[in-house]
DNA sequence: GCCGTTTTCGGCCCGACTGTTTTCAGTCG
């Protein structure tokens, strides 16, 4: 684990454990946003200033005491004082749904169950009983929790749930009642995993919606069902929550079940700044006493837009709803950023091809890459290092580049580039000489082993190659699979600050099993100027159509079209290649 | 634990749901 990965942890524990000793909720809640803060930083925390620390939201002095006290012994006083009077299998059962901490602390203290077993042997036994308010149901229920927990499969990547909620929504809203239907929460913002998929409707007969959501095919178990909300767990172990709201309070319920729970603060404490209150039936002017009159009716809360309009904000596009400074960024009278979209992608610079170990032939991947209304399309297959997927050696490399050149004669709207995708060796050299890079006219360079490099090293490896004069972008730079495996450890900072210096574009690779780089750094290099690439990694004619996932993750960390090398005409983007030539 | 254009102390977003109560605590998103 990195450094910050560690320093994040050990918030979030702290943050775990003094809940179960019950401590006062703000607290657990500060030291769940310290951790959140600190996630997102593409510098390593423990080198930061004091002051650039205290700078950010949300972190505090009893913060920095703990992170400097991090960096220098590797340990937090406090955590190890915390863990020694916490169980550590208490900890996992606050992971069972239902459960919390008050009940966790009393079944310790009271029953002396400190782990999951042990709390299994009491609901056998019917100890757990003995608990105040733990009724029938109450058990009923928690061995439910334990029976979820034990089968669940955790955050699904993103790419598995938005094909399932896209199909929900488009089979609901075919209903003749459904007014309006669309998915919201973290999937909408686009994190590149989810917990479960949020659908929201509006119906002028919300039993016959319900009904028909709980009796799909795919439903294997109905959690929970009521008039205006039903959660069921399909047959692939997701659970997807459809609730029912009145079409006129549609864009406020949107925007509360969108989040971020963060974001969703900040909203709620602009509107009582300015006499109001927000919920997610609409916002409404407050009383004196800041509460909302019987029978008050909205300010706003048809639209998302009308809601941010009343509270003096453009509409902010979901996938920057994380309290990462966008309230302050798209207030009205401010120039706001404008994110990148998936219209504004024009070009392909990272495919495969039968040569190495892709499916299609150079014509079949240009003329997708010419029907999706691309204007270029760079075709890199990988070098002769990556053996098992056929990787060229010169010989063939060469033939190769002659066979994409001709292809132009076929295809005269397009520009197309023979390029490579060229392995990243263990000290940062590339696979292939110099006068043979010059001969390609693109290329990607890419590390695909030694993935758990010391972090120094990798550092290393990864500066050489974006120094390289040949270089024109760095492929997913981490290495790592989402939920897979975490990928190099490097200090990002340093690689932003050479990408920039050397005009090497740094690539976003829109498969969502990779979403290399991540959205968080891809935030840390436009904030340093670098140039990004969009790529698809194609291998596929599907492939394609894992753009979209590139493109989420690029606005999650607030690219511009004018930063992306994809959405830049075909001639910038020849002269951006000609300077690497 | 964090924070301050009334505050350096005393607040801190908001409502629904559930199961257990005899008026509400706990959990969730």
């Amino acid at each position: 684990m990195s450094t910050n990965g560690k320093v994040v942890a050990a918030f979030e524990e702290l943050a775990v454990l003094s809940e179960i000793l019950g401590e006062n909720a703000f607290k657990v809640n500060a030291l769940r946003r310290s951790a959140r803060t600190l996630e997102a930083l593409t510098s390593d925390v423990c080198a930061m200033e004091k002051s650039a620390l205290l700078a950010m939201d949300g972190i505090g002095a009893s913060t920095v005491a703990k992170i400097q006290e991090f960096a220098a012994s590797g340990t937090m006083q406090e955590l190890v004082d915390l863990r020694a009077r916490v169980p550590a299998g208490l900890t996992q059962l606050l992971q069972i749904q239902g459960l919390g901490p008050k009940t966790v602390r009393a079944m310790w203290t009271d029953l002396g169950i400190e782990n999951l077993a042990a709390l299994k042997a009491s609901i056998d036994s019917g100890a757990i009983a003995k608990l105040p308010r733990m009724g029938p149901k109450s058990v009923e229920n928690l061995k439910e929790g334990i029976a979820f927990l034990e089968q669940s499969r955790g955050r699904i990547r993103i790419g598995e749930a938005l094909p399932i909620a896209e199909a929900l929504v488009a089979e609901l809203g075919a209903l003749p009642s459904v007014q309006r239907i669309a998915y919201a929460g973290s999937l909408r913002r686009g994190r590149e995993t989810i917990g479960d998929i949020d659908v929201l409707a509006a119906s002028t007969d919300a039993s016959a919606l319900m009904e028909r959501f709980r009796t799909r095919e795919d439903v294997a178990k109905v959690l929970a069902t009521g008039e205006t909300k039903t959660s069921v767990l399909t047959k692939h172990g997701i659970q997807i929550d459809l609730r029912v709201v009145p079409l006129d309070r549609f864009g406020s319920a949107w925007l509360y079940f969108t989040g971020s729970t963060d974001h969703n603060i900040r909203l709620r404490e602009r509107a009582i700044s300015q006499g109001m209150r927000l919920n997610e039936y609409g916002l409404f002017p407050a009383g004196e006493d800041g509460s909302i009159a019987e029978g008050t009716l909205p300010v706003a809360s048809v639209e998302e837009a009308d809601i941010h309009a009343a509270l003096g904000l453009q509409w902010i596009p979901p996938t920057m709803r994380e309290d990462r400074g966008e309230i302050e960024a798209f207030a009205i009278g401010v120039e706001a950023p404008c994110v990148i979209q998936q219209s504004d992608i024009r070009a392909e610079l990272h495919c495969h091809t039968v040569a190495s170990d892709g499916g299609m032939t150079i014509d079949e991947i240009i003329a997708n890459a010419q029907a999706r209304g691309f204007h270029t399309i760079a075709i890199t297959d990988h070098s002769k290092g990556q053996a098992q997927a056929n990787g060229l050696d010169e010989t063939r490399l060469l033939a190769h580049i002659d066979a994409i050149h001709a292809a132009r004669a076929r295809f005269p709207a397009m520009q197309i580039w023979a390029g490579s995708e060229v392995d990243i060796l263990l000290d940062g050299a590339l696979d292939y000489d110099d006068k043979l890079l010059a001969k390609l006219d693109w290329v990607v360079a890419s590390p695909h082993a030694a993935l758990k490099q010391d972090p120094q090293l990798a550092t290393a490896r990864m500066l050489r190659a974006i120094r390289h004069p040949l270089v024109h972008v760095i492929g997913h730079p981490t290495g790592r699979i989402v939920n897979g495996r975490p990928g190099l450890e490097l200090a990002m900072d340093e690689l932003f600050a050479a990408a920039r210096e050397h005009n090497t574009a740094l690539e976003i690779n829109a498969q969502h099993l990779r979403l290399d780089l991540r959205d968080a750094d891809v935030r840390g290099a436009v904030n340093a100027g670098c140039m990004i690439a969009i790529d698809c990694d194609v291998h596929s004619s599907e492939d394609f159509g894992e753009l979209r996932y590139g493109v989420l993750t690029a606005q999650r960390g607030w690219l511009s079209a004018s930063q992306c090398l994809n959405a830049m005409d075909a001639k910038a983007l020849n002269a951006w290649r000609m300077q690497k030539r």
